[in-house]
RNA sequence: GCGCCCUUAGCUCAACCGGAUAGAGCACCUGCCUUCUAAGCAGGCGGUUGCAGGUUCGAGUCCUGCAGGGCGCGCCA
């Protein structure tokens, strides 16, 4: 089962192979003038280039060819040698009711099913999450749920920043701070065994942490003595003696309680809570190979991979793989998670979807992790992102210029929803519950609207007011289409109407079923470039196309095989909706 | 200094391998609610795609240079 975009690209391809031109050059495309055709190819031209004959020849002889062909209203060669195409109401009418009976609604899985890992999010212990981390959970929970649909193997990994020298500092300052909790440490420490009772640990709160940290940092830069004692501890906790260890333990369970909320609120959940200390032990082990393998390099006290390539316009820097005081760096500790997660899920494909200001640190790491053979040369992926930027256009701060928490951020979107949901008087006749549930639902679709439909390369300008408003390009007039067909096929139900074969009468109608059947493509661009916003824009027209046929064709009140035709592809176009809305990660209310 | 990215309508953003008349939304203007949710629909206004060259039948897209902005450049992560 195909689109009709693909279906023409094979016609078309055989007419080129029949004239001896090369068919991958037949390529169909929905058309640019949609007053004079449906889908349109410009193969012509590009093979008139190819094999130096005239454009115009060559368009006609492929028309001529696709004269025959049954989904073909009417084939014409335009300008200088395009393919114009309009496919019959019949042909548009039978790819309708086979989507609409389609569970894919149309959208075709993958050929061949690949394992895939997505790293994305990357919150920090004993750090809330601020807007930083938002971009990554939007962009990477979106991929995961593409590619998941597409049909491939996917594990969403939180990648969890919970080693290292800040936790080290941390414990520092938090044992200095509440001698009760040093004093339950150091007994552990001295005896060897975890504490018994670790109730005073329960003192420490995520608050104390995200206080503490910054303080502790500043701290070890100016202090060196200060410094000193915190690099023991860190080195302590990493040879797991278990005072620290069990304090860490708290530090981790008690971020990541926090974590969750903000995940769940975001509509953001992983596979895999993997983090840095899963990796810890296998280091040594890796270094020792990377050693054995003759890959390491001594060079000013550290241990490093050269990864430099001929071709490279600057020279890249090495790979740190050991510090000259000893210790692993952050690259050691993702190139020993490569090699993890190879062992483990052995992944055909790792997205890492980070900050595009990390791209160097990854191609670092990506080239030694294929000298080392613990990846095959392009199966490691850095999907970057821009920033999110305030109204200045600068990076997103608070008005008194700090940085902003995920979780305020995600309150104050609620709040603008309900506030909205107020305005036009929505939902007040609701149980306060539902009314909660939806307000939810309405901040999450305009905070990942609002990012998914800018390609992730780019930055964006964060502005609460419009990325809430109803009207335009967001996230709630989605939802809103979306309910507003759910009210119809509720009231449909009511009345006991059946939904039947499609049959396309209406300019609207046509749209609608062009729309729909270009999902697929839309879903197949947005893999092949790891970029949501194909799908995002393909809601959005889902749902102009939709409101345009509901403004422009009666549904309920038509005659009995009309309105059963209507209904099947107003309940069609509400599940693709929600399909494509789903691979956003946005949820749809049932009513609002 | 070297390298990467960005600059498209008043504002916020699209534009798949180079293709026809560069698209949306907001804002502004004009119509349309006794009929399925008007949070909508129909229409209008708005562009020398930062600047200057080049390649091409054809350039927002490729190449060169310039201007402006952002980011990165081994012992933080």
């Amino acid at each position: 089962m195909s689109d009709l975009k693909r279906g023409l690209s094979e016609a078309v391809g055989a007419a080129f192979a029949d004239l001896g031109l090369p068919a991958e050059l037949a390529r169909v495309t929905a058309s640019d003038r949609p007053d004079l055709a449906d889908f349109q190819s410009n193969g012509a031209l590009a093979a008139a280039k190819r094999v130096g004959k005239n454009p115009r020849e060559i368009a006609t002889a492929v028309a001529g060819r696709l004269g025959a062909d049954s989904r073909l209203a009417a084939v014409e060669v335009a300008g200088p040698g395009f393919i114009n195409m309009k496919v019959t109401d019949g042909a548009l009418s039978a790819r309708a009711t086979e989507i609409a009976a389609d569970p894919r609604l149309g959208a075709e899985p993958v050929a061949v099913p690949r394992r895939v890992l997505i790293d994305y999010a990357g919150p920090n212990v004993a750090k809330p999450m601020h807007v930083g981390h938002l971009r990554s959970s939007i962009i990477g929970e979106s991929l995961k749920r593409l590619y998941r649909f597409r049909g491939d193997t996917v594990l969403g990994d939180a990648h969890f920043g919970d080693w290292g020298y800040q936790m080290g500092l941390l414990i520092g300052a938090v044992t200095d701070e509440r001698p009760a909790i040093g004093a339950v440490v150091e007994a552990a420490n001295a005896a060897g065994v975890p504490p018994a009772d670790i109730s005073a640990f329960e003192a420490v709160s995520l608050a104390d942490l995200d206080r503490l940290y910054p303080e502790a940092a500043a701290r070890g830069k100016a202090d060196t003595d200060y410094r000193d004692r915190a690099r023991k501890i860190t080195a302590a906790l990493q040879a797991k003696q278990a005072g620290y260890y069990a304090l860490w333990e708290r530090f981790r369970d008690v971020t990541r309680v926090a974590l969750e909320r903000d995940f769940h609120a975001l509509g953001v959940d992983f596979d895999l809570w993997k983090g840095e200390s899963d990796v810890e032990d296998l280091i040594d082990p890796m270094v020792a190979e990377l050693d054995a393998k003759g890959l390491l390099i001594d060079d000013q006290g550290a241990r490093i991979i050269r990864v430099a390539r001929e071709g490279d316009k600057r020279e890249l820097p090495p790979l740190l793989v050991v510090s000259s005081e000893g210790s692993a760096m952050y690259g050691t500790t993702d190139l020993a998670t490569i090699l993890d997660r190879k062992q483990s899920f052995d992944p055909e494909r790792v997205i890492y979807c980070v900050d595009q200001r990390q791209a160097d640190h990854f191609e670092i790491v990506f080239r030694a992790a294929y000298l080392a053979g613990y990846a095959q040369e392009g199966q490691l992926e850095h999907v970057g992102f821009g920033t999110m930027n305030g109204a200045d256009g600068k990076p997103f701060k608070t008005r008194e210029g700090g940085v902003l928490k995920l979780g305020d951020m995600i309150e104050m979107t609620r709040e603008k929803a309900r506030e909205r949901l107020h305005e036009v008087g929505l939902g007040e006749s609701l149980p306060p519950a539902e009314f909660e549930a939806i307000a939810g639902k309405v901040a999450v679709a305009a905070l990942k609207f609002a990012d998914l439909q800018n390609f992730r390369g780019t930055s964006y300008v964060f502005d609460l007011d419009r990325f809430t408003s109803f009207e335009g390009k967001t996230g709630p007039y989605l939802l809103y289409q979306a309910v507003r067909v759910k009210s119809l096929l509720r009231r449909a139900a009511d009345e006991g109407v059946a939904a039947g074969p499609v049959a396309v009468i209406k300019p609207a109608e046509r749209d609608l079923v062009l729309t729909l059947d270009a999902f697929n493509s839309a879903l197949v661009e947005a893999y092949d470039r790891c970029a949501p916003n194909a799908v995002a824009e393909h809601a959005y027209r889902l749902s102009q196309a939709f409101s345009k046929f509901y403004a422009a064709c009666p549904i309920l009140s038509a005659e009995p095989a009309v309105r059963a035709s209507r209904l099947t592809l107003a309940a069609t176009a509400l599940a693709q909706l929600e399909q494509a809305l789903d691979v956003l990660g946005i949820g749809v209310p049932e009513r609002m």
